[in-house]
RNA sequence: GCGGAUGUAGUUCAAUGGUAGAACUUCAGCCUUCCAAGCUGACUACGUGGGUUCGAUUCCCAUCAUCCGCUCCA
């Protein structure tokens, strides 16, 4: 792990995996496009997770809700009301604080600042003359509450009453359509709703490259459970997603799992683990998995006279179920993917950079080049007939080794070479990108060859 | 948002109050024919806007962006 940071984000940025976003018009803060490199890998994060979570899964199943929900989804999961921070600024030493958590570390817990409103927790730091913590300074600007929501308007006029929010997370997509989802599907609980979405979130200070963006994609699943047995589906998950990550080649080392403490929990939360990934500026999350217990359901039974009962059709017991959700974004994985995979590696002459990513990974699953320009021909309809399959690259400039060497650095798996041999023998060589082994492959074999090295 | 630093080709660096030079990359051609070879040529930059000045990439201001802290959590 003595890749630097910058090391990593300059071959993403350089080879067509991630830009700058509207860069020509000096870009705009934290915004980032996905080029043509970075779209295929994306895409298959994506599928590699459908695949596991609800492709080959008998309990869940994925649905795509708007962005766009009705304000009162947002009262009634409680965004509105705690999705905002109350924050002070010290004027000495430029340090920002949360009001409520200055409240609760001065009085250690025996008031609750959260019960208060902003002005009243203003009047409290200063009648009680609670000074920062950093400087010991008493002198904070004013209480600003920092909504993390983004808010638009729905139609032309930009009126307070068509105010609407940009979701922060897909989630409550799978609880307002709990109902519909359990009875068209005809599931029976435990069962789980999975999304792939964009998600917004007004962060104060967004940063890392991809890692924290306002904009960003997440998959997450709601997996209903009978109460009393969401403890035990809390730690499958955990356990489902970490093997997931492994078996894309996520060194074990460079993962940990985190307990929440209490203090820490969501406000719908009774548990809460992060599985974190070893980035070059240390352990950060890349996937929470919550016991959200029955809150949002009830929240939204009660906030929309829904009822949200579960019957039992075994039991005949109506209860509410529980839910585990494991959240993860995706930019978040497309990070730990390349800096898991990203490695220099010193060779006699020269250092070849590697992306080591699992072949299912891979933007480009193989790359097709003649050995000499001569060939280019055959070396078309080679490629030409894995393209069907799979996305395929094309190569006929420079060297040989050049070639290689490009392939190895965007991750590709193989490359296939068509040599003055290949017209008589209708065989090609395959040159591995790990081992940098080769071998002779029937061009008639070939796509089931490939096919069967990329499955995940 | 606040404080500090930074901003020259795709990348890494250079020079200069008189409008910029290299290496690597990319592209074309020659050569080569299984692991970054060589030769020839080509493309491409002073983040943006304003000010000072006869003249600014260079000095000043603003703005935008990036990095580090304050943060938060997918």
């Amino acid at each position: 792990m003595d890749i630097k940071f910058e090391t990593i984000v300059n071959h993403a940025k350089s080879s067509g995996f991630v830009y700058q976003g509207s860069e020509i018009y000096g870009g705009l803060a934290n915004t980032w496009d996905f080029g043509p490199l970075g779209t295929l890998l994306k895409e298959n994060i994506k599928n590699a997770w459908r695949q596991k979570f609800i492709q080959e899964s008998s309990h869940n199943v994925e649905i795509q809700s708007a962005i766009l929900m009705n304000p009162k989804v947002w009262q009634a999961s409680g965004h509105l009301a705690t999705f905002s921070d109350p924050l002070m600024d010290c004027k000495k030493c430029k340090t920002r604080h949360r009001a409520d958590k200055l409240i609760d570390t001065f009085m250690e817990g025996k008031v609750n600042a959260s019960k208060m409103t902003q002005s009243e927790m203003q009047v409290f730091i200063k009648e009680n003359n609670i000074g920062c913590p950093n400087c010991g300074a008493h002198d904070f600007t004013d209480i600003r509450q920092f909504n993390l929501m983004f808010k638009t308007f729905q139609g032309v006029v930009e009126d307070a009453k068509n105010a609407i929010y940009l979701r922060p997370e897909t989630a409550q997509g799978m609880f307002v359509n709990f109902k519909n989802v359990q009875r068209t599907s005809r599931k029976k609980v435990p069962f789980g709703i999975g999304q792939i979405g964009k998600s917004f979130r007004n962060e104060i200070t967004p940063g890392n490259f991809i890692f924290r963006t306002r904009e960003f994609e997440q998959m997450e699943l709601e997996f209903f459970c009978k109460p009393g047995t969401d403890m035990e589906w809390y730690g499958y998950w955990k356990d489902f997603c970490m093997n997931w990550l492994t078996s894309l080649n996520v060194k074990a080392e460079n993962l940990q799992l985190r307990e929440h403490d209490p203090e820490e929990l969501s406000h719908y939360s009774t548990g809460t683990s992060d599985i974190e990934y070893r980035f070059p500026w240390g352990f950060d999350e890349i996937w929470g998995i919550a016991d959200r217990t029955d809150y949002d359901l009830k929240q939204h039974q009660s906030h929309s006279g829904s009822n949200m009962e579960y019957l039992d059709p075994a039991t005949n017991e109506r209860y509410i179920p529980y839910c585990v959700e494991p959240a993860v974004g995706i930019e978040r994985l497309f990070l730990t993917f390349l800096t898991d995979a990203y490695e220099e590696e010193v060779l006699e002459k020269d250092t070849r950079v590697v992306l080591h990513l699992h072949p299912y990974l891979a933007p480009f699953k193989a790359c097709v080049m003649p050995l000499s320009k001569q060939l280019s021909e055959q070396a078309d309809s080679v490629h030409a007939q894995l393209s069907k399959s799979f996305m395929v690259e094309y190569d006929e400039a420079g060297s040989i080794g050049k070639r290689y060497r490009r392939q190895d650095a965007i991750g590709t798996p193989f490359c296939i070479t068509v040599d003055f041999e290949s017209a008589n023998d209708q065989k090609v060589t395959v040159r591995h990108r790990d081992s940098m082994n080769q071998e002779r492959v029937a061009i008639a074999d070939l796509t089931e060859y490939i096919k069967k090295a990329v499955q995940f």
